[in-house]
RNA sequence: GCACUCAUAGCUCAGUUGGAUAGAGCACAGGUUUCCUAAACCUGGGGUCCCAGGUUCAAUUCCUGGUGGGUGCGCCA
């Protein structure tokens, strides 16, 4: 719909070109969209203002040459100009008509852009094998699955990818602790030390390791059991953490093992070989940016400035961060930040068109060292996508649900989609925008009625399917090959039409929604139509029902209805959340 | 101190990359509903869009400077 009515603009706007009426190339930001008001009529384009200046003209006077054109087109009945320059337009039926039987003949595809050749890459959740996956990981993991989802919908070739930290530390802890967990099981009395991991998962690692190696282990040397027990852990932790991801729908396309692949390839050596030869490293002990350490005194980095010994600095300030950072200690050794930016130069060298990076907002700090580390490589950081998620604090009847790692207060992701399901997460992490932090009460969605987002946008949908069943068992049945036939014309009343240019602008959602990273727009635009639908359904029901005596008007209506229906279940699709056909409801009818 | 991020109705939050009279849900007040699956639908009250400048035909939106909340600021990961 309107991908019609700018073409006829374009067509306009090309007219006026020739008879010299107007100069200089068609206006890049044109908008056709919704008036707010709906008695400015169907669509409203701003493109007399955006063209004024550069014609030397008063945007009304360049809006009156337009509309003499642009009347010619056969979708447009009338245009009025208003306000500043607005131009006000009415649409032909036929265009109405011609808009709801695409989006049926387009099916699943509604929606969705013709694939492009663009590869994104969406690397996101990337948790520590360290443990199963906690309510901290969830927006991560929908908000990184929705974009991925959106990408594709949008055309893109998508690639997911999880990055497993399994170096560090961190890894010898577990390690530690499994074997702990393991003598124990052999009757050894133990004791966790501070920092060790307390949770019951441990034990099962250790059952698990105990069945493989039997009793071999208790007597073994450090050098043999470590690393049995750390890769027993990480090995355990991964197969956690898939399950939980197969429950919440998200599937990798690859995991890459920062051991494996970054530190035993020697690919973290690399990239300081590379940054060596590029001339953006020296040798200090502390970084140029003296001043930075010293209004840092009062930070919690003043009490670990001790720990400076000298190292290997990359220049990252002169690529847009705020300090140089150190890529190699004195004695050698890398440090996090090196994996990490060796991890990206391989990104960069599988030669994708977009990464996107799902972050926790606590990791904001590392957008600024990628970016420049990428560039000092002389890769195009604007290809880089960064999206911050925010903190939810998850309450349960006005209590806070805790994500503490103390033994036995984990708030488990598993356990989340056990309580609520998949669809009613998937709805609360990404009805809002991932970089804003909010508070949200899960008794809401164990509801039913307009409070539960889940609910309201599922019970559109059966409410779609509802109808066209009952349609079909009094024979009026919405064949594709017969779209044609039916008299669209029909649809005459102002929420059909409303309900129609909604349904139009779906694509446009998307394929925003995709470009801005931002899915919660999709669930906005869902909403929105659903409880047109709603008002329409209710308002009409008692005169003008859907179906009705007139055999032609209810299959003008019934294909609207089935039009919804495509495009509320494509929009779920792309988020991921099932479009049921009927919804079993828990509630007796009231007075019955 | 510096960086990132947020600030919109009593509460939780949208606001379509700068558009016309700023919206939704919850809560509150009133009304409709024997019906195609629902405590659903309608109406109403409720706003200094944090403050002050700037850019623009046009600013809740972009820029600058403040104020307030969150996060980060290590040769940890």
């Amino acid at each position: 719909m309107l991908v019609q009515l700018l073409e006829s603009l374009r067509e306009a706007y090309s007219a006026c070109l020739d008879d010299g009426s107007l100069q200089g190339a068609f206006p890049e930001h044109v908008k056709i969209e919704e008036p707010r008001n709906r008695a400015h009529g169907d669509f409203a384009c701003n493109i007399a203002m955006l063209i004024a200046k550069a014609n030397k003209k008063a945007p009304r006077d360049v809006a009156a040459l337009i509309v003499e054109q642009w009347q010619k087109s056969p979708w447009v009945d009338s245009i009025e100009i208003a306000g500043p320059g607005f131009m006000n337009l009415r649409c032909n039926e036929d265009l109405f008509s011609q808009a709801l039987i695409s989006i049926v003949e387009h099916g699943e595809k509604w929606g969705s852009s013709p694939k492009n050749d663009k590869r994104v890459m969406v690397e996101f959740v990337s948790a520590n094998p360290t443990g199963p996956l906690h309510l901290g990981h969830a927006r991560g993991t929908f908000v990184g699955d929705a974009c991925a989802r959106l990408f594709e919908a949008a055309g893109y070739n998508v690639s997911r990818e999880y990055y497993i930290n399994d170096a560090g530390q961190q890894m010898e802890v577990l390690a530690s602790t499994v074997y702990k967990r393991y003598r124990e099981l052999h009757g050894q009395p133990i004791e966790l030390s501070e920092g060790e991991y307390p949770a019951a998962y441990v034990i099962d690692i250790a059952k698990m390791l105990r069945e493989e190696v039997g009793n071999t282990l208790l007597e073994a040397d450090e050098s043999l059991w470590r690393p049995r027990c750390r890769e027993a852990g990480v090995r355990w932790n991964i197969q956690s953490i898939r399950d939980t991801l197969g429950k919440c729908g998200v599937h990798f396309d690859s995991w890459f093992s920062e051991q494996a692949q970054l530190h035993d390839s020697g690919a973290v050596a690399g990239v300081v070989e590379a940054y060596e030869n590029a001339g953006h490293v020296y040798r200090a002990s502390t970084s140029r940016q003296h001043e930075d350490q010293k209004r840092r005194a009062e930070s919690k980095a003043s009490q670990f400035k001790e720990l400076q010994a000298g190292g290997l600095f990359l220049k990252t300030a002169d690529f847009g961060d705020d300090e140089d950072r150190v890529i190699r200690r004195a004695d050698g050794r890398f440090v996090y930040l090196t994996a990490d930016l060796a991890y990206h130069k391989d990104k960069f060298e599988r030669d994708f068109d977009r990464y996107i990076n799902v972050f926790g907002a606590d990791h904001g700090g590392h957008v600024k060292r990628i970016r420049a580390g990428m560039s000092a490589l002389g890769y195009n950081a604007d290809k880089l996508d960064f999206v911050l998620v925010q903190i939810v604090r998850l309450m349960r009847e006005g209590q806070e649900l805790k994500i503490s790692k103390r033994a036995g207060n984990v708030y488990a992701l598993d356990d989340l989609i056990d309580e609520i399901g998949n669809d009613a997460a998937r709805t609360v992490f990404l009805m809002r925008s991932a970089n804003a932090q909010f508070d949200f009460d899960i008794s809401t969605v164990l509801q039913e009625g307009n409070a539960n987002p889940v609910f309201y946008m599922q019970m559109g949908h059966a409410r779609c399917a509802s109808v066209l069943k009952k349609a079909e068992a009094q024979g009026l049945n919405v064949r594709e090959e017969e779209l044609k036939s039916i008299h669209l014309d029909l649809l005459k009343l102002p929420e059909e039409r409303q309900l129609i240019k909604d349904l139009a602008t779906f694509p446009k959602v998307i394929q925003e929604a995709a470009e801005a990273t931002e899915p919660h727009r999709v669930i906005h635009f869902l909403r929105e139509m659903i409880a047109g639908f709603h008002s329409y359904f209710s308002k009409y029901k008692s005169q003008e029902r859907i179906i009705s005596e007139d055999r032609d008007k209810s299959m003008a209506r019934l294909l609207m209805v089935l039009a919804l229906k495509n495009t509320l279940k494509n929009g779920l699709e792309v988020l991921g959340i099932a479009a049921p056909d009927w919804m079993e409801l828990k509630q007796e009818e009231v007075g019955g």
